[in-house]
DNA sequence: AGTGGGATCTGT
DNA sequence: CAGATCCCACTA
């Protein structure tokens, strides 16, 4: 065996978003495709969302589509948006705090830089779509989270969120410097 | 029951 | 910068 990668539990993501989001950033994504095949994405930007945060999908109220974020971390949440695309999110805090962190943007290893650039498209690289938000994210699950590999510190960037007509000011998104990925804004 | 718009992306 | 295209959340 090789330096086995670290499954990221659930303890981990049981703090607030904004601590969770930039702390993901050189993660990784492991997602079992449905022909069996192991596709693994470095996270290279995310956003924050959580309570008393008007872009949040949990602000006004619990419904059937934002239900996992108010339950306990470590699950999906997937949304379709545009009537299109779809957005994975990693459900964060503890049970009751409505939060999450939206994975941006990967860098899927072999495959072009672009393929997984944007949450749509790594919705599409990943086939992830609604019937697997609430998903638990661990190994037992076709989706799951690992640590990071390296130890050296990333050189990151902090700024405002993307696509937004409310909290545009909170500037809770993070990214990989001069990462080639990440969203071109 | 009807409708406006959204945490997106592509091509013009 | 318009268009694709669906589901949700809000109004009535």
């Amino acid at each position: 065996m090789s330096a086995s990668a670290q499954i990221i539990e659930a303890a981990w993501l049981s703090r607030p978003s904004p601590e969770v989001a930039p702390d993901l950033l050189g993660c990784w994504v492991v997602r079992q495709l449905p022909n069996g095949q192991l596709v693994r994405g470095l996270i290279v930007e995310t956003e924050a969302y959580a309570p008393d945060d008007p872009a949040c999908h949990a602000y006004r109220r619990k419904t059937q589509r934002n239900a996992v974020m108010f339950g306990p971390p470590g699950f999906a949440y997937i949304y379709r948006i545009y009537g299109i695309y779809h957005c994975f999110n990693v459900v964060t805090d503890v049970d009751g705090r409505a939060s999450a962190v939206l994975i941006r943007a990967l860098a899927l290893p072999g495959q072009p830089m672009r393929a997984a650039a944007g949450p749509g498209k790594l919705c599409l690289a990943l086939e992830l779509e609604t019937s697997l938000s609430g998903i638990p994210l661990t190994a037992a699950s076709e989706l799951w989270l690992e640590h990071r590999l390296e130890t050296e510190a990333l050189d990151l960037i902090q700024t405002t969120r993307i696509g937004l007509s409310q909290g545009v000011e909170i500037p809770w998104r993070w990214y990989i410097k001069a990462h080639p990925a990440v969203s071109k804004f």
